[in-house]
DNA sequence: TATTCAATGCAACCCAACTGCAAAGTTTAC
DNA sequence: GTAAACTTTGCAGTTGGGTTGCATTGAATA
């Protein structure tokens, strides 16, 4: 059993020959990954298959979604340790140049004061800019 | 000249009756406004004109667009001194149970320190959560 | 082997965002 | 004041990402 395998059994998915497939896409991506990148990049899978395996794997926790501003929701794959709680969020780069969406993993969100008797549970911080490559 | 309509000519925005009824209704909401809030709220006017009305407030910094991953951009005032440049930028909050979304005003994006060559132009930054109605 | 449940493929649908175009309204030129 | 030029508005339609119903296939269980 090799490691793209074990990974979906450790987060109880079944490792469906799809599902591997696209595990493995991710792992060779560097950045954010949408639904029509793995259409182009599994040209023989099902839209509507790769739609369900990605609301698999997010609710699994295999990978986390990224809206950066886009209108594309994007996702990219989670830290081994990622629970996906407030300590595991992260900042997230959209290059208005090239359009690719990179996770700032080393980069945590600080502890936010907010106003009194609001509770935080979730966030989605996106910083847009250029990034290394489109910037001369 | 009442305040709305300065405050359109100040921003070189010509004050048509519709822009007038667009500035007005958003002074009156103390939560961002999306479209259809739009045109619940003024039932007469148009779709398109109520899309390219916010469009021109938009460019012109009357106000600004939140993505906060409902699906639906929502539109808030800018401050008086706002220029939608970096130092103006603020947290925004969306509530997950009752789906409004608020601007945090008087919390600043702090400075981030980015990867190498990566540059900073813009940000979404959004938190999520219960507001105060809902978190009992 | 028969039964049951989960995953997949196909064909739609939904809906926010956006656009082309003609009509109405406003500004400018003469 | 009137005609031409330009801007705004209203209507109707398109686009595209996201989502769903349902039949089929495949895997697991009895
Ligand atoms: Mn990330
Ligand atoms: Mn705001
Ligand atoms: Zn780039
Ligand atoms: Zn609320």
């Amino acid at each position: 059993m090799n490691n793209i395998e074990s990974q979906l059994k450790d987060k109880s998915v079944k490792p469906t020959a799809m599902r591997l497939l696209v595990l493995q896409y991710f792992t060779e991506q560097s950045k954010a990954v949408s639904l029509k990148d793995l259409e182009n990049g599994l040209s023989y899978a099902d839209k509507s298959t790769l739609f369900r395996t990605l609301k698999t794997f997010e609710e699994s926790k295999i990978v986390h979604s990224i809206e950066d501003g886009s209108g594309v929701t994007k996702y990219a794959l989670c830290l081994e340790s990622c629970n996906c709680e407030l300590q595991d969020l992260h900042y997230h780069f959209h290059c208005t140049n090239c359009e690719n969406t990179f996770c700032l993993t080393t980069l945590n969100i600080p502890t936010i004061e907010l106003p009194t008797n609001f509770k935080m549970n979730q966030a989605n911080m996106v910083i847009k800019g250029l990034c290394a490559n489109c910037n001369e």
